[in-house]
DNA sequence: TGCGTGTGTCATTTG
DNA sequence: ACCAAATGACACACG
């Protein structure tokens, strides 16, 4: 047959009344209730939003810290101190109360860090003359990322933390600021607390040498002869500090210069006395990962469908140290085209299910009829039924109900539409069958008769048309329908001629093409269905991933806030022989791998990190 | 009239 | 090798 035979098509084409029923279906699939759509949406977001939400609470943010307003009220030293007086003791132990006063409170956390320096600090500056700094300066004395937490929400402030986070390695220590820091005054809660007295004899342990911590040695015995251990031509100058009781620093840094951690990198240009040498911080590894890892979020929300702002804010999410502000209309899973369409989908199976439940469950019955040709949908229909609610497909269900294609009545989902449906179809109901069959056209009496019978003549499909014209002695339904064996015992049964035989299983070919070609679209319908369910799965799961992400680069960093709190509140501590504070910008903590604290010049600390960073670049080559 | 959709059909591949 | 099913591609009807 050829494509001529296709031009001459009478019977391929839609019946007129037939096209009311694909409107009504495919109307499932166009028409969108107003409400539907941007509500599914926006309730995921919404989720999305309180599952944050709940997250921050369980580190102390209260859904308040989404409103930037109220995040600047945050810093409200009354309310943090407050927040801090509760949390202080997670970390900070005795004398931290004391200290407290003077610490700012991350209002999530409840960490507490130097607010600001003692009233008199420029008073002290001014009293270190080669070390004089700006006052300006002095709030960035401490670490950026101290400074940070306390303006949150300045974003270009808290790109240029993780900055200096990064540059933790190449920590260069102003002295000035060091000097403040460290040479607190007498009134200063810090030196009350964990220093003694100018007039308090130095608790020096004689084998601590030159070092010695003022008025909390009990809680520090750090000071052990480890200094043979050290090169010999800086020894003199190197000071152990060797817990006694295990103290709570810990090890696991390894032997890694800590006053790289705690130390703004060139604050400005102002003499530094021990300047160059980058020096690895014990974080620094980490600090570099967390460093990569936003900008790979960033990069990823860029790339992966986060238009600038989202990009932004999820940063925002992750500088921000109390605050999550991911905004419900920049929900990761919001961004999702294919799930817009699918809520909307959802949104016409919602209201169109009281319209088109009967339809569906009937495509549900016929689906499992179909076994006679293989491709059976029971699963997939209860499939689809589950993820109506979640991905919403009822304009499938509507297709997936017109293509129940094995029931001989195409359009038996809908009886009262059965007999308008357009019939390019073999199978046809039974009764069509035989009215096209069975009665001579002349045996009909005229009037509504001849109009039923033009109805039904209109009803046949092309090659039934031909098998009448044939007189083929059996039904289409029969031809196409009949197992093999049985169609040729059929065939046998007749004296048919050649021309006959040719166009029986023509219709015999076409009926089952049919029939097959309607099951493959059906099952690619299916196929698109479970594809784009599996993307929307996917994207719950990229999005649940990535505030996984952000929750653990919060926790990082606030882990390093520790670490430096801890550091500050040690190296504070230390007095040498005259009971004076060491210089930071002199002297550096450093971890050893034993569990030790070694007190050491910031030269022998310069080379040891330097040394130290070679080493995981050389591996790398 | 152009477009999108649904359908039937053919040719070919696949099992 | 044969057959049926599956599938891509095309044409057509319809809204």
């Amino acid at each position: 047959m050829t494509r001529l035979d296709r031009s001459s098509h009478s019977g391929g084409g839609h019946a007129k009344g037939s096209r009311p029923l694909n409107s009504l279906l495919a109307g499932h699939r166009l028409a969108q209730p107003p409400s539907a759509p941007g509500s599914r949406a926006s309730v995921q977001d919404i989720d999305l939003i309180d599952i944050l939400w709940r997250q921050d609470i369980d580190l102390g943010a209260g859904r308040e810290i989404f409103d930037y307003s109220h995040r600047q009220k945050e810093q409200d030293v009354d309310k943090d101190l407050q927040d801090g007086a509760e949390r202080e003791d997670t970390w900070s132990g005795e004398g931290a109360e004391a200290l407290a006063r003077n610490l700012l409170v991350d209002g999530e956390t409840g960490e507490s860090f130097p607010a600001q320096f003692p009233a008199d600090i420029s008073s002290i500056t001014e009293a270190v003359p080669s070390e004089s700094e700006p006052p300006g300066l002095q709030n960035n004395l401490l670490s950026p990322l101290l400074t940070g937490t306390e303006s949150p929400f300045d974003l270009e402030q808290q790109w240029q933390d993780l900055m200096s986070i990064m540059e933790m390695q190449a920590m260069e220590v102003n002295t000035s600021t060091s000097e403040i820091l460290y040479s607190a005054p007498p009134g200063d809660p810090l030196s009350t607390n964990y220093s003694l007295a100018p007039n308090t004899p130095i608790n020096q342990n004689v084998s601590l040498h030159q070092a010695s911590l003022g008025g909390c040695s009990q809680d520090f015995s750090l000071f052990s002869p480890e200094v043979e251990s050290l090169p010999a031509a800086s020894s003199s100058a190197l000071l152990p500090l060797v817990p006694s009781n295990s103290t709570s620093l810990n090890s696991t840094f390894g032997s890694t210069n800590l006053a790289g951690l705690f130390f703004p990198p060139q604050l400005n240009g102002t003499a530094n006395d021990t300047a160059g040498p980058e020096l690895p911080d014990p974080l620094g590894g980490l600090l570099d990962e967390a460093m990569l890892d936003e900008i790979s979020l960033m990069d990823l929300a860029i790339e992966e469908g986060f238009n600038p702002v989202q990009a932004s804010q999820l940063e925002e999410e992750f500088d921000s140290d109390s605050g999550l502000s991911l905004d419900s209309s920049h929900s990761p899973s919001s961004l999702s085209s294919s799930e817009g369409s699918s809520s909307s989908s959802s949104s016409s199976s919602s209201s169109s299910a009281s319209s088109s439940s009967s339809a569906s469950s009937s495509a549900s019955s016929s689906f499992s009829e179909e076994g006679a040709v293989g491709y059976s949908s029971d699963s997939e229909t209860l499939d689809l039924e589950e993820a109506e609610g979640a991905v919403g497909y009822q304009p499938e269900y509507s297709k997936l109900c017109r293509m129940s294609y094995q029931d001989p009545s195409p359009l038996s989902c809908l009886p009262y539409l059965e007999h308008v449906g357009h019939n390019h179809t073999y199978n046809m109901a039974p009764s069509a069958l035989d009215a096209a069959d069975l009665p001579p056209p002349g045996a009909l009496k005229k009037g509504g008769k001849e109009k039923q019978a033009d109805f039904l003549d209109k009803q046949m499909s092309r090659d039934e048309h031909r098998a009448r014209a044939m007189k083929i002695p059996f039904t289409n339904d029969k031809i196409i329908n009949l197992p093999v064996e049985e169609f040729n015992e059929l065939l046998s049964k007749y004296q048919l001629s050649e021309a006959q035989l040719s166009l029986i299983r023509d219709i015999r070919r076409r009926g089952k093409n049919k029939m097959a070609a309607q099951n493959c679209r059906k099952r690619k319908l299916d196929t698109i269905l479970n594809l784009e369910r599996d993307v929307e799965d996917l994207q719950r799961d990229k999005a649940r991933l990535l505030r996984e992400k952000v929750e653990f680069l919060r926790s990082l960093r606030q882990m390093k806030q520790k670490v430096q709190s801890l550091y500050q509140e040690v190296f504070g501590r230390l007095r040498d022989e005259n009971g004076r504070p060491y210089s930071p910008s002199q002297y550096a903590l450093q971890y050893a791998g034993d569990g030790s604290v070694l007190l050491i010049p910031r030269t022998l600390a310069d080379q040891q990190a330097r040394r130290q960073e070679r080493k995981p670049k050389d591996r790398r080559k």
